[in-house]
RNA sequence: GACUGCGUAGUUCAACGGAUAGAAUAGAAGUUUCCUAAACUUUAGAUAUGGGUUCGAUUCCCGUCGCGGUCACCA
């Protein structure tokens, strides 16, 4: 049973038994809090059909629903809004049918590539990357309970001339430095040379410049940049040694990375390698340039005419036959469907590469690809500071690691402070920190719809208060507490009997309860985790003003207590079922 | 410059074309002999700007101003 559905099609009986007029296309909305109701009609839209004002609209409709209804007990109108009352045992009744984990919707047979992370080898992860894998990781997890068959894919960016400078300053200024040797992470090792790449090579260019070179002329005369083309040149030739270095500092960074992936819970069913796939693609642009949808220039380079399309003319092979971005892409993306044939591809990207998808996709369809018009680019907003973008190379940059462990840093200070986890293992209070640590960082960067950019101040570290991850934790905690108490003093949840009266932050909760399958289904179709952290905060909030308003165990009618524990086992499943949905991990206490 | 996205309380975020634009945080004032005060209650505070469409505009259209992003034979 599905209240609005039930209610739209009741609206639409009494138009017709009043008006005798087929209506479809309804407004109902919820009412606004200041409002007595739960369901409001917005008759404005009526009036042209009907021929009446809106307020008469709204009387005609509510008293033929109040007697025919069996879902509203009560109306009101005001102006051109009718506000609708739900019964009480329409609300019990919808309780009743909550079944354990209602929020997982029926599976669908539908098949989901979610590619996302897709690192670059040359240095650590950052703030920027952690909104990706966040992304990706809870859309996965968001299409999954929507019923379709999730494939979660990461795409490494192990070679080119970026990895070449990292590996360059090793050979130069690495003084056979390893992970062991120095207790540096591999990421961060190859990072810290990465840096140093650019810090040098911006010497020699100043150098240049003031031995009389242009900017240009200095950029391109650089000696180790020069170097680092050479490298790239003799990795490709597959030089033993550079093959070598390759391997050994790909190696390190690779464990960096699985240590950060397994601290931030992130994981994929299957992982490509640039490495592998920069080759692929060349047979398209053969079978693109077959049928005249490519044109080659004299250089030999190849290219795709696509203003039709509002684009551009975009090069699509090099002259010397090798490999662009978009070739490279053209063929992974060719392998990815060979391999698991999905009916949606899904590629969560930063925005700054719109045009490159549009690009792509538009390929693929004058290649007639069928799959192309399931493919869609999850392009999400960039992570600024105060002080505007981050920048690898520059070094201004918020450092996952180091973020990760100073918020978890700051659960344990504040888990002290409040000292109501004392008789805690070690271990268990470590988990904690962790669980809060998380859940505070996954939750900030979550809660803000993906297609805009948003802002974070190193300076003010993540909130554990207000609209937060662990507000939301705590809210299940404390439940959970309730739940150990009613467990040991013999009370079990139960509904209450027919013609029982709910209090209005019952009626509230329960009012928002029923709605979450219907906000799951939309965060599938939106591919927005914000919309699942939206519900489940005011899930949350809704707890938290039941629990202020009401005691749960000292109501003399023992129907109240069992139904207040029953309301309580319900919203702690929802929470702990929306929270995972965002990667986040609840605790039992804090 | 061309294309593209964005301008909402001091700050960070909300708002299928609908009611008095919601939250959080920072500010002010309260709540604990009672189920976890990481909570709850009260209070003050915002749609960049000028037009247009509409019964009705933060939302749609046009102009202005401001801020990003993209315009590589890099990925």
């Amino acid at each position: 049973m599905h209240l609005e559905s039930i209610l739209k099609e009741e609206i639409r009986n009494a138009v017709q038994a009043c008006f005798q007029v087929e209506i479809d296309d309804l407004v109902l909305q919820p009412t606004k809090k200041e409002f007595e109701g739960h369901y409001t009609l917005v008759t404005f839209s009526l009036t042209r059909a009907l021929k009446l004002p809106p307020a008469a609209i709204g009387e005609r409709i509510g008293e033929a629903l109040v007697k025919a209804s069996g879902v509203i007990s009560a109306y009101n109108v005001i102006q051109g809004f009718l506000n609708l009352s739900v019964r009480d045992a329409v609300w019990l009744r919808l309780l009743e049918g909550m079944g354990e984990g209602y929020g997982n919707l029926p599976r669908t047979g539908k098949k989901v590539m979610v590619e996302f992370s897709s690192p670059n080898t040359n240095k650590p992860l950052h703030l920027g990357h952690l909104r990706n894998n966040f992304l990706g990781d809870s859309v996965s997890r968001i299409l999954t309970a929507a019923g379709h068959d999730v494939v979660k894919v990461c795409l490494v960016n192990d070679r080119g001339i970026h990895i070449c400078k990292s590996m360059l300053a090793y050979r130069e200024l690495g003084n056979g430095e390893t992970p062991a040797s120095s207790g540096l992470k591999g990421d961060h090792l190859a990072g810290k040379y990465y840096v140093a790449f650019d810090k040098t090579c911006k010497e020699q260019i100043a150098g240049l410049i003031a031995a009389g070179q242009s900017p240009e002329e200095a950029a391109k005369n650089a000696p180790w940049m020069i170097a680092a083309q050479q490298m790239l040149v003799q990795w490709e030739q597959g030089d033993e040694e550079v093959v070598a270095l390759w391997k050994k500092m790909n190696e390190w960074v690779y464990n960096g990375f699985g240590e950060t992936y397994r601290r931030i819970g992130v994981t994929f069913d299957k992982t490509y390698y640039e490495s592998d796939t920069y080759v692929l693609g060349k047979d398209l642009i053969e079978e693109g340039l077959a049928r005249g949808i490519f044109y080659k220039k004299e250089d030999h380079s190849v290219w795709i005419d696509l203003t039709a399309e509002g684009l551009d003319h975009k090069l699509v092979l090099r002259g010397n036959g090798t490999s662009v971005y978009i070739t490279q892409d053209l063929g992974t993306t060719e392998l990815k469907h060979k391999h698991f044939g999905p009916d949606r591809m899904i590629w969560v990207v930063g925005n700054e590469q719109d045009y490159h998808f549009n690009v792509l996709f538009a390929i693929l369809k004058r290649l007639g690809r069928d799959y192309a018009e399931g493919c869609y680019h999850l392009s999400y907003g960039m992570v600024d500071l105060p002080s505007g973008k981050m920048k690898s190379r520059e070094g201004t940059v918020v450092d996952a690691d180091e973020l990760v462990a100073e918020m978890e840093q700051t659960a344990e200070n504040r888990t002290r402070e409040l000292g109501k986890i004392d008789d805690f293992t070690g271990e268990e209070a470590r988990q904690l920190y962790r669980a809060l640590a998380l859940g505070a960082l996954r939750y900030f960067l979550l809660k803000v719809d993906p297609k805009k950019r948003m802002l974070f101040n190193p300076e003010e570290s993540i909130d554990f208060q207000g609209h937060t991850g662990p507000f939301i934790q705590y809210t299940y905690a404390r439940i959970r507490s309730v739940l150990r108490k009613a467990e040991a003093n013999g009370i079990a949840g139960r509904l209450a009997p027919e013609g029982f009266t709910l209090h209005g932050p019952e009626r509230d909760l329960l009012h928002h309860l029923v709605h979450y399958p219907d906000r799951v289904q939309d965060a599938a179709a939106e591919l927005s985790p914000a919309l699942i952290s939206m519900y489940v905060y005011e899930l949350a909030k809704l707890y938290n003003q039941f629990y202020a308003e009401l005691s749960i165990f000292a109501d003399p009618d023992p129907a109240a207590v069992s139904l207040r524990v029953l309301i309580s086992e319900k919203v702690a499943e929802t929470i702990q079922h929306a929270m995972l949905l965002m990667g986040i991990d609840v605790p039992e206490r804090m």
